[in-house]
DNA sequence: TTAGTATTTTAGGTTAATCTAAAATTTTGT
DNA sequence: ACAAAATTTTAGATTAACCTAAAATACTAA
């Protein structure tokens, strides 16, 4: 099955949504918001997605990935990840720099290019934001870590991962001395 | 000013053509065969391009990139052409695999990108296939060479480069022990 | 030089992806 | 529990990029 780079995006979105919110659904007007887009138009969207088994959809209450939807979507962010730390370890860029081109070069469709491309990098486990790569076979482990805040004074401890992909936030992070 | 992928598709097709015949103008026919698309499409996407200054168009005879369009042309160009050396040299993909990645990720947009590639590649002058790679000027030199079949035996000589892209052609090349 | 052939353009239609405005449905607050 | 507010969907339009069929123009060969 093929998806076009919008498509592609709007999986994106969903998959992202669902991992934040636990949710039962994910409503229209989130994606809209997250998608910068009308309702109207993620509707129209939404009904395209579930005619091709990409999501499942219930009138006036949401959508959810299928396993078809989840298994695209995991592609999609394995590519996102690994193009980013292609950005960063080979080609300098600094890890607040590397997002939209990432955007970019996740939709270009190739498995040989991807799989060459992980060799290459090492089959690196995290991107340069702390995000785990999913595999080759579209699985992605659990993190278990827990927030910042939450660390007392004096403690050594690795810093593994940012939520917030702000170019401004990740500078501000730099800045302190704060680093992966 | 912004391009679509299609248009750039439009742009390559004409400016290859114009490489090619070295004609006055370059007929419908001639690209909506390049392209496989129907000359009706072609005469579309042409009234599009003449109206944003890319090519001049007279009716009935054909078209002709302008100063813009050939600038346009040539950063796609170096942007395919760097590719394929990434593909070929770090990612170890043969030189008769690499033609259809490479031209999606000619469409890639970031100059900050193809500098940096073009940094990290050791800014090679050749691609895969012996053709030059424009400049970040957007220039490219005359290639001095002649035809394989013009030469007398025994003689020694560099092979630099291949007109025909074709895997096939590549491949028999290979067979028969020709590199570049 | 003109009739037939080939090329190019126009006219009108389709699909993907967006939009606005209005209608339908669900949620919420009293 | 029901009216007002919020959300979602529908209806109808637009634009890019294609298409087919028909009309216009250019080329060519006897």
């Amino acid at each position: 099955m093929l998806t076009t780079f919008t498509e592609e995006n709007y999986i994106k979105a969903i998959f992202k949504l669902e991992e934040l919110n636990g949710k039962d659904a994910i409503s229209t007007n989130d994606i809209a918001i997250s998608l910068s887009m009308k309702p109207a138009s993620v509707t129209d969207m939404i009904k395209r997605l579930s005619d091709k088994k990409i999501i499942t959809y219930k009138k006036y209450y949401g959508v959810l990935l299928t396993k078809k939807g989840k298994e695209i979507a995991l592609d999609i962010v394995r590519k996102h990840r690994l193009w980013e730390v292609f950005l960063v370890k080979k080609l300098n860029f600094k890890w607040d720099e590397v997002h939209d081109i990432a955007e970019q070069l996740e939709h270009i469709n190739s498995k040989e290019l991807v799989n060459k491309l992980d060799d290459f990098l090492g089959n690196p486990k995290f991107d340069p934001h702390g995000d785990l790569i999913p595999t080759r076979e579209g699985k992605i482990e659990i993190q278990q870590s827990f927030p910042l805040n939450s660390v007392t004074k004096k403690q050594k401890l690795i810093f593994s991962g940012v939520l917030n992909h702000e170019p401004k936030f990740l500078q501000y992070l730099t800045s302190i001395h704060i680093e992966l």
